[in-house]
RNA sequence: GCCGGGAUGGCGGAACAGGUAGACGCGUUGGUCUCAAAAACCAAUGGCCAUUUGGCCGUGGGGGUUCGAUUCCCCCUCCCGGCACCA
């Protein structure tokens, strides 16, 4: 008989509802453990199987870490800021925060569905007031750590859009949205200065339980380069061109000098002559977009200035060109180019025909261009003679005594331009009055959004925020105005920079958190999302959190300890699941015919997860299909089969019970839930064969289920006679000596090749194993005639014998 | 181009720490039940050869180390993710 999921999976959720089964407070006496989702972005189309692949998993840790006695917090809650809401606005004049909370309403439902094990007393949204409050009181503390500032900075101005972007938003020189062309213009933003934080950034890494790829892209993502700055005199003036460099072996190579188009130097070092074209060259490189500064423009341009350089090692003259393959935005936005050793800088020579001298030996039968490989330092003085990472040391030695540069670090990372010109975040909460920008007092958080009824950006590039007079213009007591409230909004970055502190406390009204629960929960012990957050959500997070280490308000350098990336579940096609491919498998009819427990269950059965895997409704059924065979061969229509009985359990039964005990519980902390689920799998068939069920195997059985198929399992275990939710039960023990095979079988080899297997007792010393497979028939014939040069015994698994 | 990850039956995937490749599930085939079908249950199922015992081949391709390689080393191909003039 099928069991009824509907009926059982709305009475236990009700029951979790109303006991609330997992509400958790601090307990001294029991070791914490917390296991955090990364929290969705509620949007309108509601949750495909793909999202709650991560919250299924998380689930599991959750409810096995409680029945292994940790006292485990466990909470959901919304990223609810962002744009589609906004656009939503634009569209039809909904306020956001309506269409926000019933993309809300939809995925608790959603979410709530599937049976998790969350404290929703935690609850929490990004967009609520007293959480906002909490956003920009943080804010507030970095811009009082100097941390916040604003600037004149080249921002990604997307005019199809009518908005500033960020550069994350922008891919291959279009809006990530839409598609649509951006180009860089100065304007005035607030940047956060994580920069600061690049070495602490980095280093905090080797801290952390993070898979190795996403370490690897935030090391990549922060671009630490050791090197030298090293100081170029001008010929004809007494400004100097500081270059940073990589290379300070290769000086004695740099044949010329460039600066990038915006440098501040280059109007000065442009010559009479060469006016007209280095003006041009700029103007022509200022109106480039990203796209045609990348990809579309491989060949490289540049004009010279008229004015030369001196190299520091040698005290040639060098020209010195401006060309935009240099970027301001990195080093010092000058470069000494080399191009004997750097291909970029070689391309650039041959296409204006400048020098190139090697500074590195290269082989005879090396063809290629610039030679960026190790070697024996030629033509550069008393480097000669030296490979690169001495020349190196050595070089930086001589431009500090001889006060010609220094050694040097430099990164890619740049600030985080922190302000989006939208009305649908939080508002920054400065006041920019003439003569200075002050903050608001903390008093007066939260700073909230108006109501307005045009949601349309500006179009100046200015938020919606600032065509609202009344909020923006602050009055004296004789109504003048006097001051201008900041109209740009935080990006939504920042509401999920710091959820994961505030569902350690989440009704606080005094404080974003209590520091003794802070310091009692974190650092956060697993940590679930998408490797699409490998980079920007957890560099910014781990940014604030180092700041807020640094102010003494939290107690761990590092917020997330272990952090693991779900896979894609792709569509049944095996492509990405999309509603334009039509392809996009939806949970709430899953769950109305199958049930959640078979959903989860499957979702976890798939693969590896943290592998991209093809969705397969079948496989599903067969999960479905696990369920009702264990379901009917224990339960009957009102309590437990006629299967289930006092009996001792047969001898095999115990073994294979204990296998399974160890498996799952290692399988579990392992996150290999789906060898785990297979393990179930040989378990049940193995006791759909017994006549007799022993009560025993099975309570301890649906405990190892009880994380996997929660619902499922609350009837089994109340059927078996308990009133209280299998949630706190303590996860069985097993014997190891009990989980032991006494019978095994032995590959015998006969050079490397399979030829018998034999069943031995497991105790069979070597000598009596090699004797039983010798005197074994098949290999008996195997040996016959030839010579044993080498007898091999792996103890439990096989012999090998290898003759000649 | 650079960095990271991957490639195992018809499909999703297993395989301790170098030790019987293909667990578990799907699919397929045959059977039971049925008037029939579905469901359920039982059995078989990597390929090739062989009437059976059995033999050979087989973890993207090529080499190597080893008694023994999906696993370690070298070279190559393809796929996925990220970065991309970062000096």
């Amino acid at each position: 008989m099928n069991y009824n999921h509907k009926k059982i999976e709305s009475k236990w959720q009700a029951f979790w509802d109303e006991y609330k089964t997992f509400k958790v407070t601090e307990d001294e006496h029991k070791p914490k453990y917390y296991v955090l989702d990364m929290f969705p972005y509620p949007s309108g189309a509601g949750l495909h199987v793909g999202h709650p692949l991560g919250y299924i998993a998380t689930d599991i840790v959750a409810r096995y870490k409680r029945m292994k006695g940790f006292n485990v917090l466990h909470p959901m809650g919304w990223d609810a800021f962002g744009l589609p809401a906004e656009q939503y606005a634009i569209k039809t004049g909904t306020h956001p925060q309506e269409t926000t909370k019933k993309n809300i309403d939809n995925f608790r439902r959603q979410i709530k569905m599937l049976g998790f094990s969350y404290d929703w007393d935690r609850e929490i949204n990004t967009t609520d007031a007293v959480y906002v409050k909490w956003t920009q009181w943080i804010f507030l503390q970095l811009y009082k750590k100097g941390l916040a500032y604003e600037a004149e900075v080249p921002v990604n101005w997307c005019p199809e859009l009518k908005a500033v972007l960020a550069n994350e938003e922008v891919v291959d020189g279009k809006s990530d949205i839409g598609g649509h062309p951006v180009y860089r213009v100065p304007m005035r933003q607030w940047m956060l200065k994580i920069t600061d934080y690049a070495e602490s950034l980095l280093s905090g890494l080797d801290e952390v339980d993070w898979p190795h790829s996403v370490k690897e892209l935030q090391r990549n993502w922060i671009g630490r380069s050791e090197g030298a700055d090293v100081d170029f005199p001008i010929e004809n003036s007494d400004k100097i061109i500081t270059v940073f460099t990589t290379r300070p072996d290769t000086l004695f190579g740099a044949t010329y000098m460039v600066l990038a188009p915006e440098h501040p130097f280059v109007d000065e070092l442009t010559t009479v002559d060469q006016k007209e074209s280095v003006k041009e060259y700029k103007e022509t490189a200022s109106r480039k977009s990203d796209l045609e500064r990348g990809e579309l423009n491989k060949e490289k341009t540049g004009v010279f200035t008229g004015s030369y350089a001196m190299n520091p090692a040698n005290d040639e003259k060098i020209p010195i060109w401006i060309a935009d393959y240099v970027l301001m935005s990195y080093g010092t936005g000058a470069i000494m180019a080399v191009p004997g050793q750097d291909q970029r800088d070689w391309d650039f020579a041959t296409e204006f025909d400048l020098p190139i001298i090697r500074t590195v030996e290269i082989t005879d039968d090396y063809d290629g261009e610039a030679f960026t490989g190790d070697g024996l330092a030629i033509n550069s003085g008393f480097l000669n003679g030296l490979y690169v990472d001495d020349a190196k040391k050595i070089m930086i030695k001589w431009l500090e005594t001889e006060g010609k540069g220094k050694g040097a670090i430099r990164y890619k990372l740049r600030d985080w331009l922190f302000s989006r010109q939208r009305y649908w975040g939080e508002p920054i909460p400065i006041i920019h009055y003439d003569d200075e920008s002050k903050p608001l007092e903390d008093s007066e958080l939260p700073l909230e959004l108006p109501e307005i009824e045009k949601y349309e950006p500006s179009g100046t590039g200015e938020s919606p925020l600032a065509n609202i007079k009344e909020w923006v213009e602050i009055k004296n007591d004789g109504g003048e105005v006097i001051g201008l409230r900041e109209t740009n909004t935080m990006p939504q970055w920042a509401g999920s920079c710091w959820y994961y502190l505030r569902y350690i406390d989440p009704a606080n009204i005094d404080h974003p958190w209590d520091k003794d629960k802070e310091s009692y929960w974190m650092p956060v012990d697993l940590y679930i999302g998408g490797a699409e957050h490998a980079v920007l959500h957890l560099l910014y997070a781990r940014f604030w959190h180092h700041v807020l280490h640094d102010l003494g308000f939290v107690s761990t350098r590092e917020p997330f300890q272990k952090l693991f990336n779900q896979g894609m579940i792709l569509g049944e096609d095996g492509l990405k699941m999309s509603k334009s491919r039509g392809n996009v498998i939806n949970p709430d009819a899953i769950v109305n015919e199958f049930g959640a427990d078979s959903m989860r269950l499957y979702e976890m059965f798939m693969g590896p997860l943290d592998k991209a895997k093809p969705w397969n409704t079948k496989g599903l059924q067969g999960c479905s299909r696990f369920i009702n065979k264990l379901w009917s061969k224990v339960c009957s229509s009102d309590g437990l089969s006629s299967y289930i009985t006092e009996d001792a359990p047969n001898d095999e039964t115990v073994k294979l019970l204990h296998q399974t005990i160890k498996k799952i519980g290692e399988d579990v902390e392992n996150l290999r839930f789906n060898t785990a689920i297979s393990q179930m799998m040989i378990f049940t068939n193995h006791l759909i064969t017994l006549d007799h069920v022993p009560k025993s195997v099975l309570e301890t059985f649906v405990k190892l289920l009880a994380p996997f198929i929660p619902h499922v399992s609350e009837e089994i275990w109340e059927y078996l006679g308990h009133n209280e939710s299998i949630t706190y039960e303590s996860w069985p023990e097993f014997d190891e000596a009990l989980a032991k095979e006494d019978l095994i079988t032995i590959a015998i080899q006969v050079n490397g090749k399979l030829r018998a297997n034999i069943e031995i007792s497991a105790d069979t010393e070597k000598k009596d194993v090699l004797s039983i497979a010798k005197d074994n028939d098949r290999i008996k014939a195997y040996l016959d005639g030839n010579e044993i040069i080498k007898e091999i015994y792996v103890e439990g698994r096989l012999v090998n014998f290898v003759v000649k």
